[in-house]
RNA sequence: CGGGGCGUAGCGCAGCCUGGUAGCGCACCUGCCUUGGGCGCAGGGGGUCGCCGGUUCAAAUCCGGCCGCCCCGACCA
């Protein structure tokens, strides 16, 4: 179990966020399949966790779990233009199976539009077979040429809803109401705080009418596209055929949306929190939130202070909090605090004799490292208060963070001026507010400071309209640029 | 996919230039001792030197190819 040291995040942003990963017990490097990555107990736990957030608002929004087949048949991705075009260099294909050539070959699902699509054709007849509510819980493959562990990965895992819907009205409602959930996931849960908005014609989905998304800010001021939701429009109707008959008797396509957050957000929730020391992980999705580190050296004290520490812990249980208790052999105290606290765990319980003789515990939060004894009687029972509080002081401060480095522009060369001379890699990337148009021009005027326009706000989060930084036409308000993952 | 760096014990590294029996620290195992922020002492185990090929009496070391990881860029959740 070696645990070396972590570099720190000013000294260079990368490695620190990789030694976190790793020290963290969440992932590491697949090796020997090239991009992937093995997720690890630790940053497994986290996704489930996530997943079940994620899941119970689904459900309780209408939306069913479904699987599709992982291969898709590659004529399917030829048929939206557009969506062949964007997924068509990143497709890894299946040409060869049972020692067969095969006819045509099969893709390994980059996103399941087409698939779904294929079967939304057989499914849907009647405006009475609308809105369909799907969701899949999948993993995906995209042949990406730059991996970075949970931010982007060959093969990762994620859900993807698909929706179908009468009209346009309802198909803009679904997207946008997953919109909603997204971002309070992202906030309420992993307390990040996000910004919803739409994305420009440049970065939507390759298919979609319209896309939105939820951008957040990572602790280097590079923004992280931490979930998408997709109004489809008819182009997918119209590529497979999903057809209905309307109220009125007459054919019509059905308007669609597909929406999806992958392990992406667990990349999004390190950069969000954890420190020079290690992970931070938010006491929502903590798989354990609170270890007891027993501390004893005679034999009596021992089996007093693993007496107490067992009956705290089921005392915590009781309370709904997920503890656990270091009964390791042969580590000091000192060797448990360490690794606890590089694995993110939101407090450690520290109980040893003197705690006792005083009938009280030490508990310490792993965000502001401040140590506070507690009566035993009561210990268990203020715990989830105590957590309760560290989710919301770690909001606060991803939000303290994201609004003192948000930054209005009036120009070109002041988005340049908050851009250029922070290198994003020594933590001094900016949101820049800017008014700008949504055209290919303008994102291009952008590239040489390698920003992008990250989203147009879905509620203005300046000063009203004003012109164009690029253009100089008028622009109902601000978007968001940055540089990005 | 282009540029750069790296690949030697679980981890971090030295050795490579100048070929000649593979080393150090941490971790691990055993025993004793210790335990309120990374205990100590003693003994011990562990290696196809990323892979394939070439040169050579002899390759971790020289040459060629390939693979993987990291950083930067272009493409992307």
């Amino acid at each position: 179990m070696a645990e070396s040291r972590i570099t720190p995040r000013a000294q260079d942003f990368a490695a620190w966020y990789q030694d976190v990963v790793l020290e963290g017990n969440m992932a590491e490097p697949a090796e020997i399949v090239k991009g992937c990555m093995v997720i690890k107990p630790n940053g497994y736990a986290v996704w489930e966790l996530l997943q079940r957030q994620l899941d119970d608002r689904f459900k309780a929004s209408g939306h069913e779990n479904v699987y599709f087949p992982l291969l898709i048949p590659e004529s399917f991705l030829h048929k939206e233009a557009e969506h062949v075009e964007g997924f068509s260099p990143e497709l890894a294909v299946v040409t060869i199976a049972g020692g067969e050539k095969l006819a045509e070959p099969y893709v390994l699902r980059p996103t399941s539009e087409t698939i779904i699509g294929h079967f939304f054709a057989r499914w849907i007849q009647s405006w009475r077979d609308l809105p369909l509510l799907l969701n899949q819980w999948a993993n995906v493959v995209r042949w990406e040429l730059r991996t970075r562990m949970f931010l982007r990965t060959t093969e990762f895992l994620w859900q993807e809803g698909h929706t179908a819907h009468a009209s346009h009205e309802e198909s803009l409602a679904e997207t946008l109401r997953i919109l909603d959930i997204y971002a309070e996931v992202a906030e309420q849960v992993m307390a990040m705080p996000v910004i919803k908005g739409m994305k420009t014609q440049g970065e939507k989905f390759a298919g979609a009418l319209r896309s939105y998304s939820i951008e957040a800010m990572m602790q280097n001021g590079l923004a992280l596209q931490a979930g998408t939701s997709h109004d489809l429009g008819q182009n997918f109707g119209k590529a497979f055929d999903v057809q209905f008959q309307n109220r009125e008797g007459g054919r019509d396509y059905v308007w669609q949306t597909s929406w999806g957050v992958s392990t992406r957000l667990i990349g999004g929730l390190i950069m969000s929190h954890s420190d020079d020391k290690g992970l931070v992980l938010p006491p929502r999705l903590a798989p354990v939130s609170a270890v007891i580190v027993p501390i004893f050296r005679k034999e009596e004290e021992k089996t007093a202070v693993l007496a107490a520490s067992q009956s705290l812990h089921q005392e915590l249980t009781r309370h709904g909090v997920r503890s656990k208790v270091d009964e390791r052999e042969g580590l000091t105290p000192g060797a448990k605090f360490f690794h606890w606290e590089r694995r993110g765990i939101p407090l450690v319980i520290e109980l040893g004799p003197r705690d006792l003789a005083a009938g009280q515990a030490v508990l310490k939060r792993r965000d502001t490292g401040t140590k506070q004894p507690l009566p035993l009687a009561e210990l268990a029972a203020r715990v989830p208060a105590e957590l309760e509080r560290m989710q919301q002081d770690l909001f606060a401060a991803a939000q303290a963070r994201l609004a003192a480095n948000t930054i209005r522009a009036a120009s070109l060369a002041e988005v340049e001026e908050i851009l250029a001379p922070v290198t994003a890699e020594k933590g001094g990337g900016k949101f820049v507010l800017a008014h700008i148009q949504d055209q290919a021009a303008c994102e291009e005027a952008l590239k040489k400071f390698k920003a992008t326009i990250r989203c147009i706000p879905m509620q203005d989060l300046a000063d009203g309209p004003g012109p164009c930084i690029v253009t100089g036409a008028p622009v109902e308000r601000r978007s968001v640029i940055a540089r990005a993952y």
